[in-house]
DNA sequence: TTAAATCATACTAAATTAGTAGGAATTAAA
DNA sequence: TTTAATTCCTACTAATTTAGTATGATTTAA
């Protein structure tokens, strides 16, 4: 789970998608505007949203996206390991196969990161789409 | 609350430091070798533990560090704020007077982000030294 | 006096992130 | 049938951050 401005830009726009999900397809030129992202770099995000099915687009003139999915459906972390490829942060991981093993002195934090790891996902797992909506509410919990 | 390489080394060599409290001063020589951490990167990450009062100094020969808190008294999180300045990962709080009001679409998951950020440090608030000293058991929770 | 250590500051290299640029393909509507 | 609005595709670049080096001064035990 990494999270950068991508990330957020992703929720944004989905959040923006699911809001507007009676309109017929929304352009990315209007997610644009609303949400002041560069178009340019929306069609990069939408691609990558598209690849995973979490939205369907409509080509052409009056074309553009729609949610594939209801947003009840849809959880943050489905948005977000979409676009932001799943690099863990735990880099004691990668080096090792001796040395990182959990026993020796040399990576005593690891257990640390990895649950860090996990209670950052848990959240976002448990957080749909449509609670986003909801405004002023609190989220999780 | 952000998470880098640089927090991690931190709180490695501030478990280091604990593991070996009773050794008396421990050169960041030291901690480099058993840790892995190059020994002028660790100096720096020293200053700053040593400025939020984490650890104190010996100059000179046959001197080193030892923790000016015992280890069951350190969260988490000051070690990892102590060397990780405090830049906010809500890109949408700083632009903004007007805008992000988290009434406009515009900044739809300002909540969400808020939200996260009180979940992480929530995690390391809980977390303490002490607690990484115990190996191979659950941490929080 | 020497060697081991912290302290201080400046610089740099690598990686990542955030975007730009330019055009091709598709399609609704005039 | 032409035009304009749109997605699609790929390559490039600029900005930022992170991670780490380099250099040398200062302190102190032996």
């Amino acid at each position: 789970m990494k999270l950068t401005s991508k990330g957020r830009y992703a929720v944004m726009a989905m959040a923006d998608l699911a809001m507007f999900k009676d309109a017929g397809p929304i352009s990315l030129t209007d997610i644009s505007l609303r949400q002041n992202i560069s178009l340019a770099y929306l069609e990069q995000i939408f691609i990558k949203l598209k690849n995973k099915n979490l939205v369907k687009s409509i080509r052409g003139a009056k074309g553009g996206y729609i949610l594939d999915i209801p947003p009840e459906n849809i959880k943050i972390s489905n948005i977000i390991d979409a676009v932001d490829e799943e690099v863990k942060m735990l880099n004691c991981k990668k080096e090792s196969k001796r040395g990182c093993n959990n026993k020796s002195t040399k990576c005593i934090t690891h257990n640390l990161w990895d649950e860090l790891d996990q209670h950052i996902n848990n959240f976002f797992e448990k957080v749909k789409l449509q609670d986003l909506l909801k405004k002023n509410q609190t989220l999780n919990k």
